[in-house]
DNA sequence: AGCACGCCGACT
DNA sequence: GTCGGCGTGCTC
């Protein structure tokens, strides 16, 4: 910070500007003006401690101000109790980038620029497990690696490029993330290398301590706020010029940025869930384009969004089609479930004895936890989604009705199945301790275990199941997408999904692109790792396009449909939507509020843009608040964003409520 | 978001 | 008679 007074003349007092302007971390767009603290310490980039009605909370000092605003009585004006930071921890560029996310996100700045700066806020711990990073190290790079590396440095010294090297698994992505970030180090620009939040954010920042030493630094949320406090000025001097971290990363205040990473891009964790609902993607798009950087994507199964701007020639593409080590991934055997009782099916149970007779282990996956109920037709396969929305309906108990929470259509439950008249057709599903029980049912022999959030709770308890299952202590491991950290260990030899659809019927138009998703990374680490191995892949409809192109790894051929369909239906990426959710008490508080602002919204929108609801939220009560929806779409952001911020603003000036409206633009979870 | 001020039910 | 429910209003 400049020293500008102490070199002034010294017969002129030292005169500090009179007021501050601070922004809090609260739902609200606007700033307050402050007297100065007495020593004169307080400036812009500095948190403080303000007194706000009647309580002192933190507060972010963003400007100077020599007079007080209009309309304000300066008596009414306090002043700033204490001064937090003895020296600025973030500039104006932060402040910016707060301004434009709160802007974007229909959020507080306050609330932006709280969860860009680690001031040990909410911080949830995540264990950190090691995992293999992908690709090994190989001192000789493949033509395919070499040509990208050359391709990607050459568009690193422009500017504000968007890339993505789109590679099947194993065929060593990381090497060309590390050399190309080696490179931009040397041209002495700095580098951000982003990774999903649950995944390798510990052994990758490993790696590249091992390659970087000093010049390397990780920000992740194991750390408290302190360490990631000292962390973020190391980072901000300059001393590091390369951060390994999961999407709060994304906001690194290294200096003279040239390159942004971002690690198996099509991963839900870099979207946030709680209120500025950013995406880290978005973010990075911004930052690249506003600090003239070049960003670069990758995954074996890019995002929807992703693939169509490849296509449309906005995200540039290199392409690694082999695998470093020639072996062909495993066959991905598609096994139908529609005949069988239970959650086994006949070829599962055979090889799952097969393999414990070879004294060798098994993985089951589930690829949600909890349960995922849908209509569905025993005998024909039958399954009953909206028409308009083609999402899976959704049951309600209380009022015998089927619901789609897109648009609000509903209907009573058939009776009979509408295709082929059975009555074998109705609502059902599977939960994950139904699924466990049966496989404990029918191996007793077998040591099974079960790992999701609910058994492995706090940090540690999974290392823990894995060491175990690592040793040989347990033969059918049982679990969500977390256990596919299992998958590199030499005892596996058998990955089951369970139950492939679960996320074909959940009421969401990316059911497709997740379950294609899972499939496709889950046989490329099994294959990888075991080539002797075997995936089975359980599913209500073998011949689904979903499940035979994720089955024969036909990723050219998904997104082709995929994008088909989003487009018929328009959906993104070939639409923009922003959802708004109204939580009240009062069911008919929440209702109204939402059909209040679905009216206001409506003299904003253009040809073209609609709203979907007001519908109930799929998940219609939590913690004893009624949740009603909106969803907004639009051909492009543009007017349904002014929209949606039009008529927030409306809607506060009224006063009407009883009513927590929460926006969420770009929305990822629609649940 | 907090936190206080403000009006209506079951308790020492 | 009070303690306390949470509806609503404000924060420089």
């Amino acid at each position: 910070m400049s020293d500008s007074a102490a070199a002034l003349p010294p017969e002129t007092p030292f005169s500090p500007e009179l007021y501050l302007d601070i922004i809090f971390d609260i739902p609200l767009s606007q700033s307050y003006t402050y007297r100065i603290d007495e020593k004169g310490e307080a400036s812009p980039g500095k948190r403080v401690m303000a007194p706000f009605g009647r309580r002192e909370v933190l507060g972010y000092v963003v400007d100077f101000r020599k007079v007080a605003p209009a309309g304000l009585s300066p008596e009414k004006i306090k002043a700033v109790r204490r001064v937090v930071d003895k020296e600025a921890i973030f500039d104006q560029r932060d402040i910016d980038l707060a301004r434009w996310m709160a802007s974007y996100y229909l959020c507080g700045p306050g609330e932006a620029l709280a969860a860009m700066i680690p001031s040990g806020r909410r911080t949830g711990t995540y264990s950190s497990f090691s995992d293999e990073v992908e690709g090994g190290t190989n001192l000789v790079l493949s033509a395919e690696q070499e040509e990208a590396l050359e391709g990607l440095s050459q568009l690193a010294g422009k500017t504000g490029l968007f890339t993505y090297l789109y590679g099947i698994t194993g065929s060593g992505k990381t090497e060309v993330f590390l050399r190309l970030a080696r490179r931009v180090l040397e041209a002495g620009k700095s580098v951000i290398y982003l990774v999903p939040e649950i995944s390798l954010t510990h052994q990758t920042a490993e790696i590249i301590g091992g390659r970087f030493g000093k010049e390397a630094a990780t920000l992740h949320s194991g750390m408290t706020g302190s360490e990631r406090l000292t962390e973020w000025m190391r980072i901000r001097a300059g001393e590091v010029r390369i951060v390994v971290g999961p999407r709060s990363a994304v906001f690194a205040p290294v200096l003279n940025l040239g390159l942004i990473i971002i690690d198996e891009e099509h991963d839900g964790s870099y979207k946030s869930g709680n209120t500025p609902r950013y995406h880290a993607r978005q973010i990075a798009m911004h930052r690249a384009s506003a600090e003239d950087a070049l960003l670069l994507l990758g995954s074996a199964t890019p995002s929807a969004e992703a693939w169509k701007l490849m296509n449309d020639g906005v995200i540039r593409r290199f392409n690694l089609s082999r695998r470093l080590s020639g072996g062909k991934p495993p066959e991905i055997i598609p096994v139908s479930l529609s005949k069988t009782e239970g959650c086994l099916t006949a070829e599962l149970k055979e090889e799952i004895r097969a393999t414990a007779r070879m004294g060798r282990q098994t993985i089951l996956f589930l690829n949600r936890r909890g349960f995922a109920y849908f209509y569905h037709c025993k005998n024909c396969g039958f399954e009953l989604n909206c028409k308009r929305c083609s999402v899976s309906l959704t049951y309600h108990k209380s009022r015998n009705r089927a619901v789609c929470h897109y648009c609000g259509y509903e209907t009573s439950p058939p009776q009979a199945c509408p295709q082929c008249g059975s009555l074998e057709a109705g609502f059902s599903g599977f939960g994950t301790e139904f699924i466990e029980e049966e496989v404990r049912n029918t191996f007793p022999e077998l040591r099974v275990r079960r790992a999701d959030a609910d058994t492995t709770g706090r940090k540690g308890s999974l290392k823990e199941l894995l060491a175990i299952f690592k040793a040989g202590g347990i033969d059918i491991l049982l679990g969500t997408q977390m256990v596919a950290k299992g998958l590199n260990f030499p005892g596996v030899r058998l990955v089951g999904v369970v139950f492939a659809d679960t996320g074909l019927h959940l009421p969401d138009f990316r059911a497709a692109e997740r379950t294609f998703s899972l499939i496709v990374q889950v046989a490329g680490r099994a294959g990888r790792y075991f080539p002797d191995g075997r995936v089975i892949v359980q599913t209500m409809r073998p011949t689904d396009p979903v499940i035979r192109e994720a089955c024969t790894l036909n990723v050219e051929g998904f997104y082709k449909n995929e994008l088909l369909q989003r487009k018929a239906l328009d959906f993104p990426p070939y639409s923009r939507l922003i959802r708004l959710t109204f939580r009240s008490k009062k069911e008919e508080k929440a209702a109204k509020a939402a059909s209040r602002l679905a009216s206001l919204v409506r003299p904003f929108l253009g040809p073209g843009d609609e709203i979907l609801g007001p519908a109930e939220c799929p998940i219609g009560i939590q913690n004893n608040n009624y949740r009603r929806q909106i969803l907004l779409r639009g051909q492009t952001m543009g007017k349904i964003h002014h929209a949606a911020a039009g008529a927030l603003q409306k809607y506060e000036a009224e006063k009407d409520p009883a009513v927590y409206i929460e926006a969420d633009v770009d929305p990822v979870n629609l649940l």
